[in-house]
DNA sequence: TTGGAATGTCAACAAGGCTGACATAAGCTG
DNA sequence: CAGCTTATGTCAGCCTTGTTGACATTCCAA
């Protein structure tokens, strides 16, 4: 069926790529997701909030005065479910909307000093997380990690992606 | 990993623990899970699945007989949770359920024909995401990728990710 | 024999996705 | 200016998948 039948394919040294590395390659990636995702979760069940209230507090904190649209696409939700959330997030004052000067009708989204406490929380557990990962698997490992997750994105996420991070860089 | 920078935590040999770096790693994981899910989401959503039918098919397939009891540890999820999904896949006649022998308490799970025939078709999907991901970073990324990931679990989870993996090598 | 473990099921609920429909304001174009 | 398009918000309803709590059944083990 799956099992062991890699082979020398032309020679090559591809046993990186026998179907059981690929396999343990997914359950690690579903199990350090849960990981990676744990510590956020374990602060916002306290009040009122999900990972989507994180999500979007994140890249807001990211991309400040980022508008609404621009926001959707990074998240990759409808505008009614992104808004839902937003409402919320604005009615707790954690996130100010601010209508557009050059355009009217675009909203500008910002976070709030309340707003930013709550992401420097998040992100800190979060960031030790993978600050501790990262130091046990050694600087070498990161650089692989980071080649690997990247060729995993769609093409448009990582265009996003990229896009981030060199504003942020 | 390597070599000693493990005392000199001043210079600039942490520069992959800087915060930013710590930020584009969070982000990568982020936009690759999507990607990561993308394939067999699309798979199943012309089916009445979703993504825990498509997880509990992946175990049930790994660890052939597994128990109830034991697939739910693997999930993280409760038991409600588990048996809506296990009812519908048993009733859509692509998983069994097999009353123990030794302890006729438990169920022991196995995927039929069919079952193994859709597990074949979402994990070749998500396998060839995952080998083009691997190819395109080359064989020493992936060491890396790997243990980046395995440190990032809680260490219950890399337990069991650990027992998976001796048990399918 | 009795307690507890493993399982299944019912009901109710919440988060957070989705679609469709519609409203409003504002920019753009002919 | 008129009319189309864009950006946003909102209402209503649906789905999946997670949660608790309560309760029944089966059956191993002390």
């Amino acid at each position: 069926m799956q099992d062991g039948r890699q082979g020398q394919i032309s020679g090559e040294n591809l046993l990186f790529l026998t179907d059981e590395q690929l396999r343990q390659g997914i359950e690690a990636m579903f199990f350090a997701y849960r990981g990676f995702t744990a510590d956020p979760d374990r602060i916002l069940e306290d009040m009122a909030y999900g990972r989507a209230h994180h999500r979007a507090i994140h890249f807001i904190n990211r991309a400040p005065g980022t508008t609404v649209n621009n926001l959707l696409n990074i998240l990759g939700v409808t505008k009614q479910s992104l808004n839902r959330v937003l409402r919320t997030l604005i009615a707790d004052g954690l996130v100010e909307s601010r209508v557009g000067t050059a355009d009217k009708r675009e909203r500008h989204l910002f976070l709030t000093e309340g707003g930013a406490a709550l992401e420097q929380r998040l992100s800190d557990a979060q960031r030790a997380r993978m600050r501790d990962a990262y130091r046990a698997a050694g600087p070498e490992a990161v650089g692989g990690f980071r080649r690997v997750l990247e060729a995993m994105m769609d093409s448009e996420m990582r265009r996003t992606y990229t896009r981030l991070k060199e504003s942020g860089a």
